[in-house]
DNA sequence: AGCGCACATCAGCGT
DNA sequence: GATGTGCGCT
């Protein structure tokens, strides 16, 4: 053995070395929260590098997010300095659009070809409905998006579901599915499972094409595979079918994407796919004390659809895990801000990072969100809206799209009347109609804008509008990226209806982002044969806000589903209530294990200590007065019971907005009364009057007058 | 015909 | 909080 073997070999224990020195043939690794899974992958991809088993371009490593593909990246490049580089690791998703881009034209699709987001999505569904004059409230936008994604990793075609369709709703579905794929066929546009679908297809009738890629990857590594769902699964058989390399690792306590179509059977039977399986199974949990690993085993025990599983925790029994219920959902959060106020002011600010506060759904980040503004502690939220989503920049990424591809019917209709050019719904359905007519694009129609009966004022602004996009798409070749961005903004009229309003600040930041974000492309080199703008126009649909402000220090704001894999000293769980936490839904389609799994995923990113929070009072969603989850009596956190008044609210204390740490907080001399000010989520604003930090502000419409502690980091003295 | 406002309604997790 | 709908105004 080498040195260098040892050394990649450290720090893991028995069983963790076999899974890392295990590199030939079919491996899985089935083990329990915190028990070192990712942590094998990580070095078992290093150890096959440093053993020249493989170049680093021949190793793929699958994970479940982005976030977690950069994290994992960063931990073997800390293990392997120079060559992490070049390790393919991605999501799935990121893994098949980067097969599609290099060869969907073998499928008879362009290489530049654009992936819907959900938004786009529903853009598609409200014309689909408007022409087969299906209402809303029947069929929500969501329902029928994820028959259509079941369907299609189903690989049940639009004729088929047609075919089998009986009652009403499946006939109407089977319409709209119909439709869908019909139009996004048409457009030559992709959807999230469209990118596994076609990926699939290509692999599976295109042999030269899946021979390069099997040559290619001789070690394959699955992360989370207890969350794979049947395509994903073909895809990675295909890929390992030659070296017959692929190590998956999972949990199946933590399969929390069954309604996504993942499922956990694929890791459960993993052994029957293939021939000389090795499993390995780790029992130790490196992760959390032994109170919070007792309660969370202690609530999975639960579960019935289970394959026992004995987890030990390495650390010793810790702080007993904590619950308060208190009177209402504004209570708990102050109740969590200021037990975080506690911490931070007992540990100083520096663990900041090391705290996390995760609850079942994002409604509830909400108050969170304002209490914790209030009480000064800088946060960063997941899951959010992702800066792509944006409204602003939506619409500037639609004018760049058009100026690519005039002929992308959902971009012309997205911008087409933004700014506001008097082109309403009279004006899109004769254009829908002499598209349908002549089967061109939208922006074909405008070649014979004379034919089409506009009024004068409709016909100008509309000849203006394709006069800037062609003169830009002439010029694509030519100038830089960023200067047809600012060209498009300014010429648009986008920039001046922006800038009219002071309001609109953030969203003017949003776009000068944005514009810095193309001048950084500007500089790079292009590595394929498609153009840079095609590439970034491409990615962008797979981009998550989970990118973007990682500098910030704070209290990190997210959904259980959002920290599937990851650890933090403190966990709160907010919300741990009965139709909350389960979920209202759930307990209705009678899934109530899948979000016990949840639970216990929330539960074990825990380290040091674990705070479960609920409150009483009204819940909009159920309508009904709350009451604490059913989970925390099976995790033997709660005697009491739900349906009787044996409940001890609580208060948080009344020390809570004046504390010590928040008192220490100098306050500068430049907030006074009348100072004008700058806020980065209500925009400007003026103090009307200062009590020490506490500064009573008035804000434009619709915000008002706000209650600020003027030294938070998101107010600014406006010059 | 198109715009902008007031109002009602509804609310799941994410690549 | 986001989106749909109805109404009066231009
Ligand atoms: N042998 C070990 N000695 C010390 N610490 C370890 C060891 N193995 C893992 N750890 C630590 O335990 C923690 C959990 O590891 P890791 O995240 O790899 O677990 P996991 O099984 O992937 O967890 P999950 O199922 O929750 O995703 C990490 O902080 C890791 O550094």
């Amino acid at each position: 053995m080498s040195d260098a073997k040892h050394r990649l070999l450290d720090g893991l224990n028995a069983n963790q070395q076999q899974a890392v020195s295990t590199t030939e043939g079919y491996v899985r690794v089935i083990a329990g929260a915190g028990s070192g899974k990712t942590r094998v992958l990580t070095h078992r991809v290093a150890y096959i590098v440093e053993e020249h088993k493989a170049w680093p371009s021949e190793i793929l490593a699958i994970t479940f997010t982005n976030k977690a593909a950069a994290e994992m990246r960063e931990r073997i490049d800390h293990l392997l300095p120079d060559d992490s580089r070049s390790i393919w690791i991605m999501t799935y998703h990121a893994l098949c659009a980067r097969i599609l881009r290099m060869n969907i034209d073998a499928l008879g699709y362009p290489r530049d070809f654009i992936i819907l987001d959900s938004d786009d999505q529903k853009q598609v569904l409200k014309n689909i409905y408007a022409e087969l004059h299906i209402d809303i409230k029947e069929i929500p936008y969501n329902f029928a998006l994820s028959h259509i994604s079941n369907s299609k990793m189903d690989l049940i075609n639009p004729k088929d579901a047609e075919a089998s369709a009986t009652f009403p709703l499946e006939v109407k579905l089977a319409s709209i599915y119909k439709a869908y794929v019909k139009y996004l066929t048409a457009q030559k546009v992709l959807d999230f499972d469209d990118l596994l679908l076609f990926t699939y297809k290509l692999l599976k009738e295109n042999a030269e094409v899946l021979a390069q890629y099997q040559r290619k990857f001789k070690y394959i590594h699955v992360d989370e595979f207890q969350d794979t769902n049947g395509i994903q699964f073909e895809i990675v058989k295909m890929l390992s079918g030659m070296h017959e390399n692929l190590c998956i690792v999972g949990d199946p306590d933590q399969a929390i994407y069954g309604w996504r179509g993942a499922d956990p059977k694929i890791i459960l039977d993993f052994e029957q796919y293939f021939k000389g399986v090795q499993t390995i199974i780790l029992d130790r949990n490196y992760r959390s004390t032994q109170s919070i690993l007792n309660a969370a085993n202690k609530l999975i025990e639960h579960n019935r659809d289970r394959v026992k599983k004995d987890l030990q925790a390495h650390h010793g029994m810790g702080e007993a895990v904590s619950f308060f219920e208190a009177a209402d959902d504004t209570q708990e959060a102050q109740y969590v801000a200021h037990t975080i106020d506690q911490l931070l002011a007992e540990h100083g600010n520096g663990i900041l990072n090391d705290i996390a506060v995760l609850y079942r759904s994002n409604y509830l980040s909400r108050i969170l969100e304002t209490t914790l503004i209030d009480a000064h502690i800088p946060y960063r939220i997941y899951g959010d809206i992702r800066f792509y989503e944006r409204k602003e920049i939506k619409d500037m990424i639609s004018y760049l799209r058009l100026i690519h591809n005039p002929n992308d019917d959902l971009a012309f209709n997205r911008v087409v009347n933004e700014p506001k050019r008097g082109i309403g719904p009279k004006a899109m359905s004769v254009l829908a109609d002499y598209a349908e007519a002549n089967n061109c694009s939208r922006f074909e129609c405008l070649a014979n804008i004379d034919a089409l009966g506009f009024t004068p004022k409709v016909r100008k602004a509309l000849s203006e509008f394709a006069e800037v996009i062609i003169e830009l798409h002439e010029l694509q070749a030519t100038k830089s990226l960023a200067d047809i961005f600012a060209e498009v903004y300014q010429r648009s009229g986008y920039k001046d209806m922006l800038t009219a309003d002071p309001q609109n600040q953030s969203r003017v930041e949003n776009i000068n982002a944005l514009e810095t974000s193309l001048k950084e492309l500007d500089t790079q080199e292009s590595d394929d044969d498609t153009s840079k703008l095609a590439a970034y126009l491409q990615d962008i649909a797979l981009y998550t806000s989970q990118d973007d402000d990682q500098n910030d220090d704070g209290v990190t704001l997210m959904t259980v589903h959002s920290a599937k894999g990851l650890e933090f000293d403190y966990v709160f769980i907010y919300g741990m209530n009965d139709a909350v936490f389960p979920s209202k839904r759930s307990l209705e389609e009678g899934n109530i294990e899948e979000e016990r799994r949840l639970a216990y995923v929330a539960m074990t990113r825990a380290k040091k200590q674990l705070y479960i929070t609920a409150s009483a009072g009204y819940n909009f969603i159920s309508k009904m007065t709350k009451v604490p989850s059913l989970f925390l009596n099976e995790a033997g956190l709660w005697e009491g019971n739900q349906y009787k008044n044996e409940r001890i609210i609580q208060k948080p204390l009344e020390t809570f907005k004046k504390n010590d740490r928040i008192q220490n907080i100098e306050v500068s001399t430049d907030f006074k009364t009348g100072q004008k000010v700058t806020h980065n989520k209500y925009g400007d604003g003026i103090i009307v009057s200062l009590d020490g930090d506490l500064g009573t502000i008035a804000f434009a419409k619709p915000h008002g007058i706000k209650t600020i502690v003027v030294s938070h980091q998101f107010l600014k003295i406006k010059e």
